[in-house]
Formats: C-alpha cells, sequence, structure tokens
RNA sequence: CAAGUCGGCCAGGCGGUCGCGUCCCCUCCUUUCAUCCCCCCAGUGGGGGAAAGAGGGGGGCGAGGAAAGUCCGGGCUCCACAGGGCACGGUGCUGGAUAACAUCCAGGCGGGGUGACCCGACGGAAAAGGGCCACAGAAAAGCAGACCGCCCCCUCCCGCUGGGGAGGGGGUAAGGGUGAAAAGGUGGUGUAAGAGACCACCGGCGUCCGUGGUGACACGGGCGGCCAGGCAACCCCCACCGGGAGCAAGGCCAAGCAGGAGCGAGGGGCGGCCCGUCCCAUUCGAGCUCCGGGUAGGCCGCUAGAGACGGCGGGCAACCGCCGUCCCAGAUAGAUGACCGCCCACGACAGAACCCGGCUUAUCGGCCGACUUGGACG
RNA sequence: GCCCACGUAGCUCAGCCGGUAGAGCACACCCUUGGUAAGGGUGUGGCCAUGGGUUCAAUUCCCAUCGUGGGCU
C-alpha cells in the first residue's frame, strides 16, 4: 500500500486506540475511528506474542495485502488500525482478505 | 560396496499478472523568490532557471549463513586531556597472525580411538602465605595413625611335659577393614614380628651438564634424598591486558511550557578511593531533593568499507603485499509480498536497524573434494 | 536496538567462603470444644529453570541455553 494512506504517526496510532470502536474476528482485530479527511488512512500490527520477526512480518505482510486488495470499497473519511490474531500464521491471504471483508461490513465501512 | 573422519559450497528454480522501499532519468503541473545563477529595470522591484513537492512513464538495486543470542574484541562518537597509583575485572603451555581478541594457524604436552582424526580454562599447591577436605574411619595433612590382626614381656585361670583363655604393658604400617584420598611398586637382606631400616631394578621428584629447537619441550648422562596428597573455575602469587558510557552515542533545526517549596558550601567532569588537572560556585546561590508544567516532529550521523571478486608473488599455515575490475539494503509502525502455471528430492532454521572481526546456539536437505577401516572381485 | 536483574515446596521468600535444603502461608490428620474459628502437635510436598564442565562432592563456582521482569528516546 502506498505510504499517504498509512496510518503511521504515534500520536494518530494513539487516538484509534483511545477513541475507536473495534471488532474482532479469529483472524485479526479492526478498530476504527472518523478522522475528518476525505481519505481513509491504515495501520498494521502485530504483537511479540505471535513469535519472532519472521512471523511478525508474514502477519503484517498478510494485512498490508489484504488491506491494499479492498481499499477501493473501503468508506473514505476512517482512521484504521488492523491487529494481528495468532491465528493468522496458519492461513493463506484469500482467507484474510475474507475475514477483513466481513469485518468492514459488520462496521458499516464498506461500500 | 559398507561404515566412518575432515574440509568447502548451495539455501528451491523458471515464466506470467498485481504490489512495496530506495536511487537515477524523462515528462507535466504547483509553490517560493528565503538561498544560488541569469536577464530586464533603476522605483530594492519584476521575470526565467536551478531547488522543493504532487501526478504519470521508464530503468538499476533490494536481507542471512547464521541477519539470532549479545558472550568477547575493535572502529566511531561524547565525556577538557584519557595522565599516575591503589582497588576491581579479564586472560593464562610455546611461537606466530591480526586493528584487536577469550579468535585463527603451526607446534609441544596430556587424554581418547584399530585408524583417518578428535578433545583439553594446559602458569604456580616441596622453601610467598592463608583456608577447606563433610560422612565413614583408630588415624585426613609438616614429627600421620594401633580398631582387628601379627610379635615380645608380665600377672591370673583351666589343663598340667607340648597347649588354650582373660587382663595389662610395649613393638609393628607387611595383611584386613573405612574412605574420593591411608604418605611409591616388585624382589631380596634383615627381624621377636616388621618397616627405604638397608640393597637391586623400575616409576616419580629435585638439581647439574651435554645435544637438538626461537621457544614450550624432547633425548642422553651424572648427582641427591628415599618419595613430597588434593582443591587456585577458594582467597592468593606471578606475567600480561583493561578509563567510562554507548548510534536511544552525538550534533543541528523547528515547535512548546510555569514555575514553586525545602536543604545548602561546596559541586561536577568520573563507576570506587587518592593524587594531578579543568570548569562552575561561596554577593544576586553552584548543586541536590520534592511537587508541578512542556515535547514524543524533521535533518545529519547512515553506509565506499580492516569492502567484494579475479590474477600474480611471499609464507608449512593463519595471513600479508601488489595489480586490475566492481559498487553490493539503508528502512523509521519499519520496505522482498499475493495469486496462477510447470519442474524436482515438495523447500529447515529464520528478517538488516552504526559498521566490522570472532565465538556460541538453531537448522529440511543437497552437491563436491581429500582421507581411514573392513569386505568382494580383477 | 542497547543496558541490567532474577528463576528454590501450590504461593511469598531464606540458604554468607561447596558437605547432600529450610521458614511463613496453604493442605491432610490428631488434640482442645457441645460444634466451629483461633491455638498446640504430627505429617505430606522439591530433577533447587535446562544442559555441560571443575571437584571426592555443586542450589552454591565456571560456561552455554531457555524463560520472566525492569530501565534508556
Amino acid at each position: 500500500m502506498e505510504r499517504r494512506v498509512r496510518l503511521r504517526r504515534a500520536s494518530h496510532i494513539r487516538q484509534v486506540y483511545e477513541d475507536g470502536r473495534s471488532w474482532k474476528h479469529p483472524l485479526l482485530i479492526l478498530i476504527a475511528r472518523p478522522n475528518g479527511l476525505d481519505l481513509t488512512r491504515v495501520g498494521v500490527t502485530a504483537s511479540r506474542r505471535l513469535g519472532g520477526a519472521v512471523a511478525r512480518n508474514r502477519a503484517r505482510r498478510l494485512l498490508r495485502e489484504a488491506a491494499r486488495l479492498l481499499y477501493p470499497q473501503i468508506e473514505k473519511g476512517w482512521d484504521v488500525m488492523l491487529v494481528a490474531r495468532a491465528a493468522i500464521l496458519t492461513v493463506k491471504e484469500p482467507q484474510v482478505e475474507e475475514g477483513l471483508a466481513s469485518l468492514l461490513k459488520r462496521a458499516g465501512l464498506s461500500r
């Protein structure tokens, strides 16, 4: 994904965690908050609980790839954090995409 | 052919579609004249380009042998200089390599294996000194030690020629037993019984000499006293080495805030002490403690280096010198991914974060070379 | 990324210079009581995180590994 639409500032991420609503799926968690802009920004994260650097890189890449493919279908004007859960390491990309799509529908962010 | 030893290399491949980071080029647009260059004007103003940013297109490059653990050693940065002594810490056979090392190479010594070969924190424990050696055992470390046994003497009892038993005194380290360890081994002389008490040989120790080697050490010979326990990964002694912190080092720019109370004559550079030295204080107050407030942005450091590859030369080797060619990640919530097809042995451990040299640990397998042992055939 | 500290009974911790591991709480049983709590007594429970090394002997000394917690912008 382009860096322009990524959530990169620590202060922005903190705001999402503090003010955002969350939706859970066995593979990932989605946290979102309106940002008042005309574009949506996405951040990804994977905690140390998931494993070593290779496992965490794998988890983040899967989340980024799913978000890239679904980005045109996401409502504008949101800051979104995607948090990886351990089960994500056992699946392939299309399943992550499916999980993210269902979360977006439940959160009312898909159009 | 089987079993094994040592060393080196590789770390799925190819094609297609979409995607990411960085650098460069082209194109188009925007911003500003603060900086640089050019032009116009002479009203210190105007314009163009460079520059910076956004979009589009193209090209180059883009994780590892361990990138890991952070266990050593350096470079680099800051602490005024990195100075002296003590303390503390580290290393520990010899010679060499190296920027340096606890690493590497060669050799010595000791141990293991039929062998190729592998393993070793490998200075000093008798004249520097202190300490410890539990339990068991009679005795456990500078005059070692008599429990059983063995031997001699005395008294008593049984039997009464020879013998046996009990008690006491003494000798004895050959035998038994305890222990991780009991103060050389074998044979002899000797003796009441014994003993390095004495003798021969062997082992080991010390010392002197000779030969070889840079040296550790090896070999040979003479002399000595008969023999000297273990632990320095306990303190310690000897030799050598080490100033401290770490790229979140350190420097620059921008933004932002609010100070107050107490202690106070010394404080800091510096982790401990002393010396030396420098800086700030003792007037208006250095510094310390407590309460409260602000920031969480950008740029540099940041990758061309003890660099990689090839050749030649020196050296047993580690490695070094010279020449030629090449540029090989620099991210900052952190870039290598997703999907499809084909092939094969169906893919392990695992992701740079300032950079190198090592060590250690994890790891599916595959390939190549040298060598050892055993068997069969010619 | 860098720098530290700590792993001992179910829990919280002792164990100084190596000699065979304890305390408190908890648990089980007994005494006390009409019964319980408290109190007293007895007992159970440990690969001393893991693997090597030094030593006659290691929880202790040394090395490596694994895990947990903390600090530095």
